[in-house]
DNA sequence: TTCGGCTTTGACCGATTGGTCAAAATGCCA
DNA sequence: TGGCATTTTGACCAATCGGTCAAAGCCGAA
């Protein structure tokens, strides 16, 4: 495996990048199955036995594109402060993944077709780092609740709730296009106020 | 095409859905590009040729699903009755989706493989279909919401948070179940209380 | 200019893919 | 029982799959 950066030439560091670059296109795209070695050969400009020469095998590209992204993935996640305001925390994260929806929409898909089809490759991760990162947040908003500073509610489908509804956006780009039509080029900014609204008002202890 | 009903023997029906209820178990777990019709035919308990005896090639069968499973997975907005208590009406369409999502994760992953792959079999049936079938539902929330029966906020959007919030627990399954762990057997029955409080504090005008 | 290692490639491999076909088996009605 | 249409199957096909390999191209250092 060419994960690690160190004694790496630049151009194996660049063909490498390029190589990632491209298979996310394909992968979020055609999911992992429905993607050929080939068309990541072709996205990537180069041959096929050359991408095989920086990658093993296709599978490893894959593993190699989920783990890069796995941290970024849950990094507005793990900036929920327990000593920063509620709400705030609440609604700083929410638009935090939406952002990430509009501006990262091929990682969510990717993340998305592999949970889809049962998280083969991302299965063991999911309990061993992000359920124990998920019970930590899970705490602190519990302890807001029983404070007094949010109104009470389950903390664990709080948090299901912000992610659906984020990654909504990405994952079903295609069925919001249609339903909203070609008068509204960019849900965004609505989908913004509107989830603002919703997690007011589920949340705030006052009004 | 064999989906017309008339005409058709007791065997050819027979067949047909047994193949139909094979094919939804392979399809919605490995997508359209991961399923093979040698895994299609294994799981109708048939051979390769004697599969492709009742339809004319995979992608028939995968139509022919996507097809049936349409109608009755918008049935419950259709419901949705502009006559009926406003927040009761919401509250039942979100009870239904959820209890389709517990009851027919199969369908709901088969939707979310073919729309996360930019619905290339469905696309037009979205906007042909579907979008009407949104636009006059939204306009019946929005007539309640002017009238003061419900708090304001988009109608297409509550109507996709809907979506995204109940087919959440089938699509996302295994990671609703890696976070909450093997202590919670059934995550549906606090799923449902949260969604209610959720939409009522969004919606309910009172309190 | 030559050398040696990194990079790139066309040709090729066995396995699997979606799908076909002729022949055999089966069901059904007289 | 015979006879015909329906159903089922093993053998097979071309195309594509992921991956290999030896040879050729390319590069900077000596």
């Amino acid at each position: 495996m060419k994960d690690s950066v160190a004694g790496q030439t630049r151009i194996q560091r660049n063909k490498i990048a390029t190589i990632t670059e491209a298979a996310l296109d394909v992968f979020s795209t055609y999911g992992f199955r429905g993607s050929t070695v080939d068309q990541l050969a072709r996205a990537a400009n180069l041959s096929k036995p050359n991408l095989l020469y920086y990658f093993p095998s296709k599978e490893a590209i894959h593993t190699h594109l989920l783990n890069g992204l796995l941290d970024i993935w849950l990094a507005p996640m793990r900036k929920i402060d327990a000593g920063g305001d509620p709400l705030d925390e609440i609604l700083t994260y929410v638009r935090a993944k939406l952002a990430m929806s509009r501006d990262m929409p091929r990682e969510s898909r990717l993340f998305a077709n592999e949970v889809l089809q049962g998280a083969p490759h991302t299965r063991d991760t999911l309990s061993s780092d992000l359920k124990p990162l998920v019970d930590e947040k899970a705490a602190i908003i519990r302890g807001w609740m029983d404070q007094g500073a949010l109104k009470p509610s389950d903390p664990h489908h709080l948090i299901f709730s912000i992610w659906s509804l984020t990654q909504h956006y990405a994952d079903f780009e295609v069925q919001v296009g249609a339903v909203l039509g070609p008068e509204v080029p960019d849900p965004f900014p609505a989908a913004e106020d509107y989830l603002v609204t919703l997690f007011t008002r589920l949340l705030s202890p006052d009004a």
